[in-house]
RNA sequence: GGGCGAGUAGCUCAGUUGGUUAGAGCGCCUGCCUUACACGCAGGAUGUCGGGGGUUCGAGUCCCUCCUCGCCCACCA
């Protein structure tokens, strides 16, 4: 007899250092990742297309459990639909990061001493796009170390002259619908990263600031009184133009029409009336400057007054557009901070700062660099959002589109519902420039898709704007750009267009999902997706986000080499509930990632011990063996793999809407990824390894027409079982599957990532009769067991049950064997038939085990023991049942603790029953 | 200020339309190196299902209320 190692070549511990790596290029090589638009059926192929859009990473970013989480999901989304014979297509790519990237570089530049106005914007450039060669894409590389399958040949980047393209015809496009134009208005800006930002990147936060009241003398009052009003930014006085009172406060109502003296700048401005002022807030006097509040500008509009910006672009005081010398000559090129103080202090001097209040309200900040943004008043370019919202918000409420968890359906409504106009220009060096050139001789405005070296108009010469767009506004192209758009009759843009899942974080929702909805339809009159599949974040024991900077981030590298990439990915796969956050202890990773490694290591066995027992040569097909070959385990397996496929589609759910729309039923039904992870892990754990596996030990290496039977049936379920779980544990489950024999006649395609879903089907083979039946013998086992624990038998040690039934007689005399194999004991069927001491276990269908201890167990210490524990409880028992008679313990206990103790006290009756039976049975009267 | 979510075993979480004894993984306890697996096997313990009230024959599940956390949105200076 050779050893188990010479009957396969499967090493005694999974190494998936070794093989993933390798298993990945095949792949690859094969072209199982490609996806054919002529096999397209919207290109009239055969198949069904299923298309993911990677939510492209940061080109400069390098793989955190983020993505890690993010992509694993996608994948196994992916490889699903790949099995299920769809023309799956997954299309990677990364986002050039506008203000991301520049800051990185900007940051190379400090540390050289330089900024980036010591290199000119050419060179900037220049340098920036070196860098991303050189470092870009890195992550891109290392997602294929968690098995990402995707179609690489079509990676994207937003920055690539074709994404470019359908950048600049997006803007062309809107702008000829009348939906961009050139707004002059207040706007957030970050005086650190020197550019506007849209209303999602200046993020709130609640800060408990100061609300300084400031007196504001009246002109011409004889007795020198005046008015005080409240704000949180003292160093904008100087911008004020006048203070607003509302028209109906009777406090202030005669004031309207006069004039007050603004402090420092020493400047006469009006007191005027506008429904805006809530008299109810601070002193029911607002100071109105135009250029630095987006409110006060609204004001400015309606009565016409002057806009003076009182700070330069850096966050320092300064006099800009009509400021004249408002801002004194010791206050200009202090920074805004220093300038509040030095401002505070000054009006204590002179005697006009009432008082200052604790204050909380929320302040935003740059979502790139956290610094406080400035209200500002400037021209950029914004896209009119309410026309592009409609389609968006229709598709939702519709069922056009589905977002996963439901919940975030309706944040997703409001949001679009209060939809405000999208600043898209930005004032970096890094991305896409504006396609609008200025004629300095007539001064006409040209918006082109190609570049202008002339006017139009005059010949004269044009500059282009200076400004580049949001990143965003790249992105919200993804879905189109990356596909061929603009070229509406590009063939992938056919083939794959409108794609299927979108699979992201809740944070980007209005950053990108949203805005590619909007996109979607204007471009191409189409959704881009039917599904958004919000995940939650990934965070550490003290709930925490993951990151680099805060040093409580895992490395998924680190994962992959030291448990694998199944490991990871099933860990993260069966831990999170749908949008739920996702806890590991970046402290101990083998504590986090243990349900992954254990579980591989688990498939890794049974494919051992299978190889071992099975061999490789090629076995009975299941389709062809007839019921009566077949055991009740054999059964009973059958019918719990095809359980196991109609719970795992269920939780997958429909891959797609019928006819286009979500039906109510199955809208939120599906992507449940634990749950099939759950359902998956269970069949091979539960059902396979623990009980069919150990009833083939005995007859599979027979030699007999019933091992062969055996032989193709666990070949069968394991096979399936493989296939189930590839989409979770791709690398394991395709080094396993490659070395299973198969049924002889049987075509066997090169790789499990391609090979066919597992199909339930309803068959006489697993009938529910053989469920209950090997169901009943596992409780008999189980009996069996733990009377042998119960009662301290050693394992080794041989004991003789006997069965009592009436119900299931035929059924026990038959599987007498295997009960007494899964058992360690010799079972019989029938009556002990002596007074012996013997421990008795009744199962659910009335059948009664008995096992005589005589001869087992030392009676008299055993007896012992029991009398012990029983006097125990006795005594324990008495006390409580006194106190719960003890009027004192009911009036001053809570109820819930007396209902408890109620409970508790007829659980140990219950027990003492138990115990004395046991008692009487072992040790006679 | 508006909206949403969560609170179930020591920890992380499942618990579909209310229905038998509330589950899983990790951790814990006991016994086992039983020739696939100690990254394992067998057995076991642990739950005022956030508090209170209500509807119901029956509620972790529905309604009201309170408490505690968390998230999103927001132009009250």
């Amino acid at each position: 007899m050779s050893t188990t190692q010479e009957l396969h070549d499967l090493p005694a511990q999974y190494d998936p250092g070794q093989t993933e790596r390798a298993i990945y290029e095949r792949w690859v090589e094969a072209g199982v990742f490609a996806a054919d638009e002529k096999r397209s059926s919207r290109n009239g192929g055969d198949r069904e297309p299923f298309v993911v859009i990677m939510p492209p990473p940061n080109v400069t970013a390098v793989l955190h459990m983020g993505h890690g989480l993010n992509n694993t999901v996608q994948d196994v989304i992916v490889r699903w639909r790949r099995m299920a014979g769809d023309e799956t297509l997954w299309v990677p790519g990364t986002d050039h990061a506008g203000i991301a990237t520049q800051n990185i570089v900007e940051k190379q530049l400090a540390a050289e001493g330089k900024t980036k106005f010591d290199l000119g914007r050419e060179a900037f450039v220049a340098r920036t796009v070196a860098f991303v060669e050189e470092t870009g894409g890195e992550i891109l590389r290392q997602l294929r170390a968690i098995g990402a399958s995707a179609d690489w040949n079509r990676t994207a980047y937003t920055f690539s002259p074709e994404l470019s393209r359908a950048v600049r015809e997006a803007f062309v496009q809107l702008h000829e619908r009348g939906l961009i134009y050139r707004g002059h208005r207040v706007i957030h800006w970050c005086p650190r990263c020197l550019t506007s930002l849209s209303d999602e990147e200046a993020q709130h936060g609640e800060e408990v600031g100061s609300l300084y009241h400031i007196a504001y003398r009246i002109v011409g009052a004889k007795d020198h009184s005046s008015v005080v009003v409240a704000t949180t930014r003292p160093e904008t006085l100087l911008g004020d133009v006048a203070v607003a009172v509302h028209p109906d406060d009777e406090r202030y109502k005669k004031l309207i029409g006069r004039s007050v003296m603004l402090p420092i700048a020493n400047i006469e401005i009006p007191v005027i009336a506008d429904e805006y002022v809530d008299p109810a807030f601070g002193t029911g006097v607002v100071k109105i400057t135009p250029a630095h509040d987006p409110n006060d500008f609204e004001v400015g509009m309606r009565h016409q007054l002057p806009m003076p910006v009182i700070m330069s672009p850096d966050g320092t005081m300064g006099n800009g557009a009509d400021a004249g010398s408002r801002v004194p000559p010791d206050l200009l090129g202090i920074d805004r901070f220093e300038a509040r103080e030095r401002i505070v202090r000054s009006l204590e001097n002179s005697k006009q700062l009432e008082k200052i209040e604790a204050h909380q309200h929320s302040i935003r900040h740059c979502y790139r660099c956290d610094t406080v943004v400035e209200p500002r008043l400037s021209d950029q370019w914004f896209v009119k959002m309410e026309p592009l919202a409609k389609p968006a918000l229709e598709a939702v409420r519709v069922g056009t589109i589905r977002i996963l968890p439901e919940r975030w359906e309706a944040v997703y409504v409001n949001w679009l519902e209060n939809i405000r106009d999208w600043n898209i220009s930005r004032q970096l060096w890094w991305g896409h420039r504006i396609p609008v050139w200025y004629c300095d001789k007539c001064s006409k405005q040209i918006v082109s898709r190609t570049d202008v070296v002339a006017c139009e108009s005059c010949g004269g010469p044009v500059r282009q704007d200076e400004d580049v767009l949001d990143t965003w506004f790249s992105s919200w192209l993804f879905p189109i750009s990356t596909l061929g758009w603009p070229d509406k009759s590009a063939a992938p843009l056919v083939a794959f267009y409108p794609t299927d899942d979108l699979v992201t974080a809740p944070e980007i929702l209005f950053f990108w999902v949203s805005r590619m909805i909007m996109a979607g339809y204007a471009f191409m009159d189409a959704p881009p997706f039917h599904t958004v599949y919000l995940h939650g974040t990934v965070r550490d024991m003290n709930h925490v986000k993951m990151s680099k900077s805060l040093g409580n981030g895992i490395d998924p590298l680190d994962v992959v080499n030291s448990y694998g990439a199944d490991a990871l990915r099933y860990t993260v796969v069966a831990g999170m509930g749908m949008g739920a956050d996702l806890m590991l202890d970046h402290r101990d990773l083998e504590r986090s990632f243990a349900p992954g490694r254990n579980f591989a290591t688990k498939l890794w066995n049974i494919g051992r011990f299978l190889l071992a027992n099975v061999g490789t040569s090629p076995v009975r097909s299941v389709d062809e063996l007839r019921v009566d070959e077949l055991t009740l385990a054999d059964r009973w397996i059958l019918g719990r793999l095809n359980a196991t496929i109609v719970e795992s589609d269920a939780a997958l759910g429909p891959p797609r809407p019928t006819k286009g729309k979500w039906r109510r039923e199955e809208r939120y039904a599906g992507l449940r990824l634990s749950e099939f992870a759950e359902a998956a892990r269970r069949f091979v754990w539960n059902d396979v390894a623990d009980w069919y596996l150990e009833t083939t030990k005995g007859r599979i290496g027979a030699g007999s027409a019933d091992s062969e039977v055996a032989r193709a049936v666990l070949t069968h379920v394991f096979d399936h079982a493989l296939r189930l779980l590839h989409p979770i544990m791709p690398f394991i489950t395709e080094t396993l599957w490659q070395r299973l024999p198969f049924p002889v006649a049987a075509e066997r395609g090169e790789f499990l990532a391609t090979a066919p879903w597992p199909i339930a089907q309803s068959s006489s083979r697993s009938e529910t009769s053989a469920l209950a039946g090997f169901d009943i013998l596992r409780e008999a086992v189980s009996a069996i067991r733990q009377i042998r624990s119960d009662y301290g038998i050693a394992p080794g040690k041989s004991i003789e049950a006997f069965v009592q039934s009436r119900s299931n007689a035929a059924l026990f005399a038959d599987h007498a064997r295997l009960i007494g194999q899964l058992s360690r004991s010799t079972v019989t069927i029938g009556s002990a038939g002596s007074d012996a001491a013997a421990a008795h276990s009744v199962l659910s269908d009335g059948s009664e085990i008995i096992i005589p201890l005589g001869g087992v167990v030392d009676i008299a210490k055993e007896c012992g023991k029991l009398r012990g524990e029983l006097d125990q409880l006795e005594t324990q028992l008495e006390a409580l049942s006194k106190r719960l008679r003890n009027e004192g313990f009911v009036s001053r206990a809570p109820a819930p603790v007396v209902e408890s103790e109620r409970k508790k006290e007829e659980e140990w009756i219950k027990r003492r029953g138990q115990l004395a039976a046991k008692v009487k049975a072992l040790c006679g009267g």
